[in-house]
DNA sequence: GGACACATGTAACGGGTTACATGATTTC
DNA sequence: GAAATCATGTAACCCGTTACATGTGTCC
């Protein structure tokens, strides 16, 4: 049987707070985890076997009429594992992006299609600031389930939410341009690219001047 | 045979350019698709077989000494394939980031080993700025393979570049944060996140009135 | 008592990665 | 002529998704 993924750890890191029904597991991951960690509810139920094989995790099981349940609690070897976990390299992020794709190849688009490739990033700015808004005033009125963890979520929250502002940014600038294509000039197109190029450069020749 | 993914129209998205060796196509989809479509190269030799027995593409085969290579070419089945393609609904931006995973149960990390977790994002943003500052001077000294590329070339340049300047900020930020971790207090940190909820309603409200 | 959300799974499939193998070309 | 790099793959495995199935509680 295979080693633990970063999955298995996701999970591993919630039995460490305290015991779960799958159910409960698959929440919290979606809840909390959705925007940098994505996986399908499902995969809860055959990753907490994967847990108990691997000796991390134990389950009790018990009944509610003829349906079953299982409450999953973590061992003393799945401390001991979440701990190597942390001590190991980690994977730099990693983007998915189909609606960039379509723009590599705009070429075989029209600037309609090409404005709704870009509208996905979009969409997802509103998913993850929706989310964040709830997040931001259950710590701020007091209401949150661990109000310690308050650092912790900052540190999260401070990345998701400009990652969403970025998109957004992103979004409305590039939308704004395409939607001038088809009654610009050619040069002026280019000049727009090369506008960023040159900022970009500037940018990182300040930085390595320091 | 399963319908054809992103993978396979980010390939025959090149084919619609010009035709290619299999080796062509990889070294293409390293240098401009990796850091948002990002795929081994091993798997490009899989898939242009499933394009050609789905009829999008098609290859001849020639030998240099024993050893076989591909020249693989779009039909005019695949041309309609990839506009089909973009008329489709798109996927959200998708973002993995286990150095995230590893800050949410940063309550079983040490602060070392959360640095070294926030550090894997500056490790990207390094080398999606490397790797742009080249593709930035190629187009504005003329050197570009392909000038006429620039428009869309500058919107996926703009948001991978401020995606990279996002990270990098973030990465500096939260590593100061939490060095100052071992010797500040529970009170103070909670302040440090309760200001970044802060900020990120009052942007919110902001945005919903205007 | 029908509809619907809540809750708990299983089966099958496949895209993607890892690891390995090996031929051709260039460099020193 | 050895080593390194460029080039072309194959085999095996598995994580993750899709699709499906079904029991339980609640609301009207």
């Amino acid at each position: 049987m295979a080693a633990l993924t970063t999955t298995s750890y996701a999970i591993l890191g919630w039995l460490s707070v305290r015991p779960w029904t799958t159910y409960e597991l698959a929440q919290q991951l979606r809840r909390n985890l959705r925007f940098f960690w994505p996986r399908v509810e499902s995969r809860i139920y055959q990753e907490t076997k994967h847990l108990v094989t691997e000796g991390v995790a134990k389950g009790e099981r018990s009944y509610v009429g003829r349906r079953g349940h299982t409450i999953y609690s973590i061992t003393p070897k799945g401390r001991r594992a979440l701990a190597v976990w942390m001590r190991q390299q980690n994977d730099r992020p990693l983007l998915e992006f189909e609606g960039l794709v379509k723009v590599f190849f705009g070429a075989s688009a029209t600037p309609e299609q090409l404005l709704a490739a870009i509208q996905s990033a979009k969409v997802l700015a509103d998913e993850i600031q929706a989310a964040g808004v709830i997040v931001a005033r259950e710590y701020l009125e007091g209401r949150s389930a661990w109000p310690d963890r308050a650092p912790l979520s900052g540190l999260i929250f401070d990345f998701l939410w400009n990652h969403a502002e970025n998109l957004r940014r992103w979004a409305e600038s590039s939308q704004q341009e395409v939607a001038t294509w088809p009654t610009s000039s050619a040069d002026k197109k280019t000049e727009r690219a090369f506008q960023v190029f040159r900022t970009a450069i500037e940018q990182d020749e300040k930085r390595s001047r320091g």
